[in-house]
DNA sequence: CTCAGTGTTCAGTG
DNA sequence: TCACTGAACACTGA
């Protein structure tokens, strides 16, 4: 699920849950893997009472600023989300009629309680998420390592043109890249090469100035969409290869009839349409 | 029962 | 150092 318009939602969520609130108590599973090593323990006595001053995003990482430190950074892996009924995305994709109404949710690794009666959860299925706490989460390792954020901090053109030309890697492998762009993950980075028109195995270096420039335009842009639409799939665009991708299906075709293949880059699967990427 | 998978990290190779 | 690959992590859901 999380790719960074995910992950900005998921912020949406711990936002309207808990901002300027104080974490009054709160239920922590004991998974080490989760918490990297912490126990239920710590990790409550680091968070209860604290004042949540606001909520942080880069890339696919989530951070709070509470009124003392550390602070707690949020990664969902694969499969992890905040949920919370002061904003819940289930509810929303539905329309309201949702069996899926049962609280807490399955696999919640971290339940806050919050001084007005909003409640925040982190679930996480496949314990490929992390809950960790640093000092100062921007300037720590993983946070402190990633590129760009491309929603909130996209290159101007011609530094973007810089950073390509630096980069020899295939374009597939460097927009997976978290230390080139953070947020960006495996559907995006299909989806950004397929509206740019751009072969995934291009290396970055050799792309002409108007290969460049759409690559600079597409990646802000469907990224700006996914998340003006809350990351909501029912909402992109319908000509979006989104929509064709899932399932490796030999019969895949695009919005406008054209062959989808699948190939493997970077240790990922990737669906493209040979007729219109160059 | 098998296996892919929307993510990250690390060891190993060239 | 860079570029890249493969494996490991963990476990659900198809």
């Amino acid at each position: 699920m999380p790719e960074l318009p995910e992950v900005e939602f998921g912020r949406k969520v711990a936002s309207a849950a808990g901002l300027g609130r104080v974490i009054r108590s709160l239920e922590v599973e004991a998974d080490e893997i989760v918490f990297c090593g912490d126990s239920p323990r710590s990790v409550k006595r680091r968070l209860k009472g604290a004042r949540v001053e606001a909520v942080h995003r880069k890339g696919k990482y989530i951070w709070f600023a509470l009124d003392r430190r550390p602070w707690p950074i949020f990664h969902f892996g694969m499969t992890g989300a905040f949920r919370s009924p002061a904003l819940d995305p289930l509810k929303l994709a539905s329309h309201g009629k949702q069996k899926d109404t049962i609280w807490p949710p399955r696999f919640a690794k971290i339940w806050m309680h919050f001084d007005d009666g909003n409640e925040l959860v982190m679930t996480n299925a496949r314990r490929l998420g992390r809950i960790r706490f640093a000092e100062d989460p921007r300037l720590s390792p993983p946070i402190a390592k990633l590129g760009f954020d491309p929603l909130l901090e996209m290159p101007r053109l011609p530094q973007f043109r810089r950073q390509l030309a630096a980069r020899k890697s295939q374009l597939k492998g460097l927009l997976l890249d978290q230390s080139f762009a953070a947020g960006v993950g495996n559907w995006i980075a299909d989806e950004v090469l397929y509206q740019a028109a751009l072969d995934p195995r291009r290396r970055a270096h050799e792309l002409d100035a108007d290969e460049q420039k759409r690559l600079h335009q597409k990646l802000r842009a469907v990224i700006q969409k996914a998340v003006e639409v809350d990351a909501r799939k029912d909402r992109f665009p319908r000509r979006w290869l989104f929509h064709r991708r899932w399932g490796k299906q030999s019969e895949a075709r695009t919005h406008d009839g054209e062959r989808v293949e699948f190939l493997e880059i970077a240790g990922r699967t990737t669906a493209w349409v040979p007729t219109r990427q160059r």
